[in-house]
DNA sequence: CATAGAGATGAAAACGATACCATAAGCAGT
DNA sequence: ACTGCTTATGGTATCGTTTTCATCTCTATG
């Protein structure tokens, strides 16, 4: 494989000029680009970014570490992360953590020894360790982590705002008659988790609703959890709910897969609500209603954080962006609407 | 931060010592070790990948490229892929093409001056100059096809046989008493579309089943297209089909959100099938009969190639590796199994 | 006409690791 | 006592770039 040097040579000039022509940021005679060109066509020459990016500091690489990956919200998000990045010029490496303290430290230990520009985290089953980990990677390079991590770290950090979606969500509910409303929140170690049920809790109290404790089911954002959650409603709740929030749509999936086995009706006798937004939640019969979390937009934000980088000193210049999400209103809660999404309509 | 230089002189050694306790190859003693593994401790040091590159011309990375990520069942294989890659030290650059030839090859040649150790392509429509350059890439590094490329090009592929696995298909489906088959093939350049298509035919006559060419549409493997399909099916077509195989379960998908949309009966009235078994397939109600590809033994076997590559030279050593799909019966086609998968189960 | 500045180029030092070669000590075998 | 092998270590070239500094030739300017 051709290197600048050989390049040099066949074009008859310093090995400088043809850095010179690449990087197209000294004066250099329209001759001699013309020639060096030519050169660098004839013996297929390509940089070699290793070289490059031990000198400049800087790889046009990022990391991006997602969770486990069954939750297709994941992709999803992922999809855009990738498509804002090479619109930037940017490259991704991309690993899974698979919920692992240990792993985890070692993938990011990994990503920077690759000396990536920046580092991306989807989410994390909060772990410490990882997390002091993490700040320390946080002086060097950015860091962004894409969920609510309260505000002890020194990582920014850019989320949807589960508290005001949650909320609004019961008031779509209440003013269509629902009254007894059952949640599945999810695992305590997200605080993005508590801040969706801190808003169930708000908007049940605003509305006047009685609040049973009883009405309330942990789950892990997972189809088999949501599954889970309808049957303990169902089976052994003592007053079933008359609609169910989930706090992920893949757990509003699992719930609308035990109510249809067993024949109730969406929402003529349950009403079934999620939150994300996945692309399956359009296509279940009846279309789902859910949270829509702006993934485009957090992806923008996300990349902007990592290019847009000044030294990042410490906490104070931490950056918490948090980002509305948007109610879909669909089949699901509401019986007005269409039973399945038109596949040509944009929505 | 810390680099080689830092350790040696904290620990009181060369560097080359230094080097050596990194890696492990020759004899060190081990009081001189623990001197260095100590320094390397207090000093964070973290080796730097892109200087390692560089001399070992081994970078542990391999790239990834996805086509556009709409449908689920890439999600699905590059999952694999990451684990795979992870389980034996790799990490994955990734990068997707959105099916635009020059951008293609833009991301190609970038993978390559980041010096990947090798490249798998989940697919691609088949266009000539990107293929022609893959060849190229091919004389330095492993290239993986996932996909039937038919026999011209000196690259790696690995596939699932689509042609047995959807002549299997119409067998199940004759076999049920099914004989007005419709089949919505993908797109021709897709030498895997052929196959399965041509699975299709030879099931078809096989069973002595007459084979209308009215009952054969052409789509692009997306949800939409498969709803195009069924409605054409449906509305125009002189006599609609009493069962529909998609060669991909995204369009079989977008079939039965029609069919359910005017509601047509699955399979009472019309049966379907579809081919990927991506998760979703097991969502459905009801399930979705499907073709599941081994993507876990794709994953690796990709990556066993890369691993274990010699110099590849030419043609004459590209391997072409051909799984089986396994046919997945549900109650999509047939009424005796349960309407929606137990989730509990691990089907 | 001396000279400052701009344009065009090149030589050589880094960047941070590994690989190759050299050296020195200790010990076994003749 | 010499040779040859093993263990332990260090010096330095090298990978392929960019960056800094230096040089040289013009041309414009007072």
């Amino acid at each position: 494989m051709a290197n600048i040097k050989d390049v040099a040579r066949h074009a008859g000039v310093s090995i400088t000029t043809v850095s010179r022509v690449i990087n197209n940021i000294d004066p250099v005679n329209p001759e001699t680009r013309q020639a060096v060109e030519q050169a660098m066509m004839e013996l297929n020459y390509v940089p070699n970014q290793l070289a490059r990016g031990m000198r400049t500091k800087r790889t046009h690489t990022i990391g991006v570490i997602i969770p486990e990956f069954i939750n297709s919200f994941y992709h999803e998000l992922f999809q855009y992360i990738e498509e804002e990045a090479a619109s930037v010029g940017y490259t991704m490496l991309v690993c899974s953590t698979r919920e692992h303290t240990e792993q985890g430290i070692h993938q990011i230990k990994d990503l920077v020894s690759r000396k990536i520009d920046g580092i991306i985290l989807c989410t994390y089953r909060g772990d410490d360790s990882l997390l002091t980990y993490l700040e320390q990677v946080a002086k060097t390079i950015p860091v962004i982590f894409l969920d609510n991590l309260g505000h002890e770290y020194a990582v920014n950090t850019i989320y949807t705002d589960g508290f005001i979606a949650v909320s609004e969500m019961v008031f779509h509910l209440a003013g269509l008659g629902y009254s007894n409303i059952g949640f599945i929140k999810g695992l305590e170690q997200y605080s993005a988790a508590n801040d969706r049920f801190a808003g169930f809790m708000d908007g049940m109290e605003k509305n006047t609703l009685k609040i049973d404790t009883k009405n309330i089911f942990e789950g892990d954002y997972s189809l088999k959890s949501g599954y889970k959650a309808a049957s303990y409603f169902m089976e052994q709740c003592p007053k079933a709910p008359d609609a169910i929030i989930a706090s992920s749509d893949l757990m509003a999936i699992g719930v609308m897969n035990y109510l249809l086995s067993k024949g109730i009706r969406i929402p003529q006798d349950i009403a079934v609500a999620g939150y994300d937004d996945i692309s399956l939640a359009r296509l279940m019969i009846p279309s789902l209603t859910t949270i829509a979390q702006p993934i485009r937009k957090i992806a923008k934000e996300a990349l902007g954080l990592i290019i847009n980088r000044k030294e990042q000193k410490g906490l104070k210049d931490k950056k918490n962006i948090i980002l509305k999400g948007e109610l879909r209103i669909r089949h699901s809660t509401d019986p007005t609407k269409p039973n399945l999404v038109d596949l040509g309509s944009t929505e």
